[in-house]
DNA sequence: AATTGATTAAAACAAGTGTTTAAATCAATT
DNA sequence: AATTGATTTAAACACTTGTTTTAATCAATT
């Protein structure tokens, strides 16, 4: 017996590259091996199919953000203070830009893809569904007059907010512009965004 | 000579089904020809190569969209009183709806895939990048005081609010949700949605 | 009725796709 | 040293891709 996980995280890392530089859809299988320095037939060894192998690219990131999620959201509601809504977003994105930085930056143009190719990560999306409902509970009740449609809405522009920035190629924001603002000053400008938007009055 | 356009424009229609339906990249000329009743070489002798039709098939629609989104804001300038963040917000979104909402369903999936898949879109993208510019300066006018850069962001984060709530089969938003609203209610959420956001305090 | 030029059609092109097979290789245990 | 079971490899599988070619078809003009 042999328990290199050698080739697998090998076949895992270049996969995250090949799918942030030219996306999940237009990936060839024989593209990511070369780049990792595998066989064709080792994707399907260690994972089965190309779907299991997105579906095991994107689960070991998402896992920590959601937890790192869950923990802040939690702390929010452990504490007798009301909550406001920039710690609310706070906890909903920080977590994403915060593992991002400690992480190759391949992996943020690989999150790029997760909102962007829906029809690769649906079922990785449909997954990790609870944790919205969660957050979407905690904002209704920092917004009681929204309703639950509105509430639902605004996550969704929010989360869409967040995806277009991190693609590193997006035609809107060319490179200057992105690398001129590090990390933490693109969080705190997404979170002013986002909390002034959710905050808006339901009218 | 003959002047048909009846090929060509089976073709587009075609095209933006299954590209809306599908994804650019997942799409194959035969999917295309076949939903057309068409021939796999018509494509090539009608538009020259897949890149081209895609140029096609988006550009007849950006091209009204754009207009009325300067119409708008023209109007908006041309009159004395001060413009409102609402109103900058409302001329550069509301075009997009209300052309949507005289134009076949597909058409708004297909828009969805714009910002999704920029391997194929970032060209289009580009072509119409004075607009953009032209929106930045009026908005800097309207909130003097953030920078070229902030006001730079928080277009962006506003037009992927837009484009994740455009995709007719995103997982964030189930069936239900999306149909029960309409069109028009979808836009005054948006609006106020981004409006506040684009307001919100330079800190 | 014949000719012209635009349009369509079927077939083939070379290249690339995900997947499978069967043999070779390897490290560790007997 | 031989055996075992996990891992890797090269080759082939059947199929799809965008594009090109060549011949057929069409409507209109001569």
């Amino acid at each position: 017996m042999q328990n290199d996980q050698h080739t697998s995280e090998n076949i895992l890392c270049a996969a995250e590259e090949v799918f942030a530089d030219n996306g999940i859809a237009a990936t060839s299988l024989r593209a990511i091996v070369k780049k990792a320095g595998a066989n064709v037939a080792a994707i399907h060894y260690h994972f089965g199919s190309k779907e299991a192998l997105i579906r095991a690219v994107f689960h070991r990131h998402i896992e920590p953000i959601n937890n790192e999620r869950l923990a802040l959201l939690n702390a929010l509601e452990a504490d007798t203070s009301p909550i406001t809504m920039e710690q609310l977003v706070h906890a909903f994105l920080a977590p994403m830009f915060h593992y991002f930085a400690r992480q190759p930056q391949r992996v943020r143009g690989l999150f790029a893809r997760l909102h962007s190719e829906p029809q690769w990560t649906r079922p990785i999306l449909q997954q990790h569904h609870k944790i919205l409902e969660r957050f979407q509970q905690a904002f209704m009740h920092v917004a009681p007059e929204l309703s639950a449609g509105q509430v639902r809405f605004r996550m969704t522009f929010m989360m869409g907010s967040m995806g277009i920035i991190l693609s590193p190629n997006h035609p809107l924001l060319n490179g200057e512009q992105r690398e001129a603002q590090t990390m933490e000053k693109m969080l705190s400008e997404i979170i002013k965004f986002n909390a002034a938007g959710m905050a808006a009055q339901a009218k």
